[in-house]
DNA sequence: CTGAAAGCGCTAACAA
DNA sequence: TTGTTAGCGCTTTCAG
C-alpha cells in the first residue's frame, strides 16, 4: 500500500501520520463525506456505519479541524466578548457565565478587555473581526458609535447593555437600574435618612447615568429633596471611590449626608476604605449602599449592603440573543430586547443615622482618631 | 467587466461582493501570490508593487482570513491560557497581562477556569485541542499528570508554574515563594511574633506545599519552633480563610499565636472578616500576612501586609516561553525554567503583639463586642 | 521578482 | 443511503 510515507529512515514511532478525517474514512472503510455526516448527526447515516465509525474516532482519539470547519462553513462557532475592565471582580463573574453558557451550546469565546480606552476597543473589534467571530456581546456599558461601523458594516451579530443602536442583529439587555436602587433608597429611607449622597460612575457611561436617574427618581419618590453638593462624579474604581469620598468629606464639612449610595461596588470599597481612614464608623457615622453585589461584598468591613444584579442572568440573556440571530433562519427578527432584573441585597453596612449628623466636625484629615467598631449585627 | 454578478435585482449596494485575497489582487493588477508576500512582508517583493497592494489593502479595508491562514500554514496564532478560578482576582490580573503581551506578538488568547474540577480541565484541554492552540500555559498551581498526556501527545508546548513533567517543548516558571515568604516571617519577628501560624492553601496544590515549606524553612531560620496546632489548611477561597481562622480560634482558646500568615490574599481577606465577626482587631490582636499582592489588598480594613508575586512578570514569562518554543527553529531545546520573584509590600495589617496574647479569652462566638478600631497608620 | 497551481481538512452539493 | 467532487481563502512550492 501507502507509496506515501516518503521518509524513509524516520523512526517515528507512530503519532507521525496526520490524523484526519481521511484516516478515519479509510480504517472505517466509508468515504469521507459519510465520516462527516456521522460527525454532524446527519440522521441519513445507517445507524451501522455510524456505529462502525464512532468507534473508530474513538479509537483513533479523533476529532475534526475546526478551523478547516469554519473555513468551508463559514461558521466559526466563536463568540466575542468586550468587557470594560477584567480586573474589575465584576466582569470575572460575568466572563465565566458567559463562558459556561457558550461553550455549552459549542462555542468558544474570546475575551477582551477595553480599559475604558478607544483604541483598546477598537483592536479588541479588529480581532474578532479577524478571527471571524459570530456575534459580538459589548458589556463595556457603553460604547462609541463610531467604533460600531466596523461590526456593523460586517453584519456582526451585537449585543449591549442598556443602549445599543436600533439595527437588525442587535439586541439589548436592559436592565432594571431602577427597581434595586429604588429598593435601596427606601430601606435607606426606612431606616431615617434624608441626607443621602451618591457617587457616580464615569459620566459618559450610559449605565453610569442611567443609575444616577434612577437615584434621583427614586429620592423623589421619598420626597426627599436632593443635594447636588452630594452628587459626586466618581469612575467605578476603588481609587475612584476613595476620591469621591474625599471630595464628599471636604465639600461638606458643615453639613455631611448620612448615607452614601454608589454606583458599583468596587466604589462603595473605595468608600469604606476612606471612612476608616477618617476614623468614622460604618454604618453609625455613615451608611453605604454599593451595587452589583460582587462576590467580596460579602466580606467586606462590615459586609456591603447592595444592589444585586445577576451576572448570571447577564450572561445568559447575552448567548441567548447572539444565538437566537446566529441560528435562526436568516428571515424573522429576533427578539430585541432582553430585561434584567436587580435587587437590594440587606448587609451590615446601612443602619439608622442615629447622634452621626450632630457629631461630624472636622471630617478631613487622614489622621482620624481610634474609634468604636460597630457592633456586629447578625 | 464583471460577468460575475449574477444576481440582478439585489439592489446589495456594495458590501455583498467578498472581501478575499483576489479581490485585492485583481484590483491591484497581481496575483494572489503577490498580495500574500506583500501582507507576509516577504522581502522579495517589489517595493513599487507592495506600495500599490497596500493602498488597495487600505482604501478596501480587507484583512485575511485567520481561519484559512491557519488552515494552510499550520499556525492558528493562538495560544490558550487555563487558570483555576478566574473569580479569584489574582487570576483577571494574571489574564490581562498575558493578553496584552500575546497579543502584541499577533496572538488570540484562549482563557479557560477549572474551578479545581479534573472534569472541567480535561474538557479544557479538549478545546483548546480542538481550536489548534500553538501552546498552552497552564497557570492552575498543580495539574493532574494522565491530563497532561492529551497534550504532551500532540506535541503542544506547554508552561507550568513551579513544576512540570521533564519533556522537550515543557517550560515551568519558578516562583521563588521562600524569598518573599522569609522577608514575611522575618518582618514578623522583628517586630517581636514569636507565635505565628498559617494557613495553606489545598493540599493538593503544588504551590500551595511550596509555600507551606518556605513558611516552615523560613521559622527555623528565625529559631522559632513551629507549633502543629497553628497550621491550618484552607483553600485559597474567602470563605476557605473564614473557615480557617474558625478553626484556629476555636482550636487554639488557651494560646492563640499574634500573628497568622496566609498562603494567599482571598485567604487573608477571609480572615480578616472573620477577625472583624470575632471584635478582634487587626493588628493589634493579631497580625496577618496575605499573599500575591492583589490590587484590592490595597484597601482592606486595614490594608493588608502581603507578599507580592507580580503577574505581569508571570505572564511576560510565560509567553515568552510560549514563543520560544513555537517560533525556534524546531532544533536546539529553549530554556526550560524563568525565575519569578517575591516580594514583601509591608503596610497596616501586621504591627508588635502588644498585650494581645493575654487578652483573648472567649474568642468563639459571632457577637464579638464593639472595640477599639486600630489607629491609622500613615 | 512574479504567477500558476497544488493543496491545508473539511462540508455540501450533486450523482449514483 | 453513500460516494465523488468542488471549493472555503490562503500559503507555498515551482516555473517562468
Amino acid at each position: 500500500m501507502a507509496t506515501k510515507k516518503a521518509k524513509p529512515a524516520a523512526v517515528e514511532n507512530k503519532a507521525t501520520e496526520r490524523m484526519d478525517i481521511r484516516t478515519i474514512a479509510r480504517a472505517a472503510n466509508v468515504s469521507i463525506a459519510t465520516v462527516s455526516r456521522t460527525i454532524n448527526h446527519i440522521p441519513t447515516v445507517n445507524p451501522e456505519i455510524a456505529k462502525r465509525v464512532w468507534a473508530v474516532i474513538d479509537q483513533l482519539d479523533y476529532f475534526p479541524n475546526t478551523q478547516a470547519r469554519a473555513l468551508v462553513s463559514g461558521r466559526s462557532k466563536i463568540f466575542g466578548l468586550i468587557v470594560s475592565e477584567i480586573t474589575n471582580p465584576f466582569f470575572p463573574e460575568l466572563i465565566q457565565g458567559f463562558e459556561d453558557i457558550a461553550v455549552e451550546h459549542g462555542y468558544e469565546i474570546l475575551v477582551s478587555s477595553t480599559n475604558y480606552d478607544p483604541k483598546r476597543m477598537s483592536h479588541c473589534i479588529r480581532r474578532m473581526l479577524e478571527r471571524k467571530v459570530e456575534g459580538v456581546a459589548i458589556m463595556t456599558f457603553g460604547i462609541e458609535e463610531p467604533l460600531l461601523d466596523q461590526l456593523a458594516k460586517r453584519n456582526v451579530p451585537l449585543v449591549f447593555i442598556d443602549i445599543g443602536p436600533k439595527r437588525p442583529g442587535i439586541s439589548v439587555l436592559k436592565v432594571d437600574y431602577h427597581h434595586g436602587i429604588r429598593q435601596g433608597v427606601q430601606h435607606l429611607a426606612a431606616l431615617g435618612h434624608r441626607n443621602i449622597a451618591f457617587i457616580s460612575g464615569p459620566a459618559i457611561l450610559h449605565s453610569a447615568q442611567s443609575r444616577l436617574t434612577a437615584f434621583s427618581t427614586s429620592l423623589k419618590e421619598c420626597s426627599i429633596a436632593p443635594n447636588p453638593a452630594w452628587i459626586i462624579e466618581g469612575d467605578h474604581t476603588m481609587e475612584g471611590g476613595i476620591a469621591a469620598m474625599e471630595r464628599l468629606l471636604a465639600a461638606n464639612a458643615k453639613k455631611m449626608p448620612t448615607a452614601v449610595m454608589c454606583s458599583n461596588d468596587m466604589t462603595a470599597i473605595g468608600v469604606l476604605h476612606r471612612l476608616y481612614r477618617a476614623g468614622l464608623r460604618v454604618p453609625d457615622d455613615l451608611s453605604v449602599v454599593g451595587f452589583d453585589d460582587i462576590h467580596i461584598a460579602e466580606v467586606t468591613i462590615p459586609p456591603l449592603t447592595t444592589v444585586q444584579m445577576s451576572r448570571f442572568d447577564l450572561a445568559r440573556a447575552a448567548v441567548t440573543a447572539l444565538r437566537a440571530h446566529v441560528e435562526n433562519a436568516d428571515d424573522r427578527a429576533p427578539k430585541r430586547d432582553y430585561n434584567i432584573q436587580t435587587d437590594l441585597i440587606v448587609r451590615e453596612s446601612t443602619g439608622s443615622p442615629r447622634a452621626a449628623a450632630t457629631r461630624l466636625r472636622e471630617p478631613r484629615g487622614k489622621s482620624g482618631r481610634p474609634d468604636i467598631n460597630p457592633v456586629a449585627l447578625t
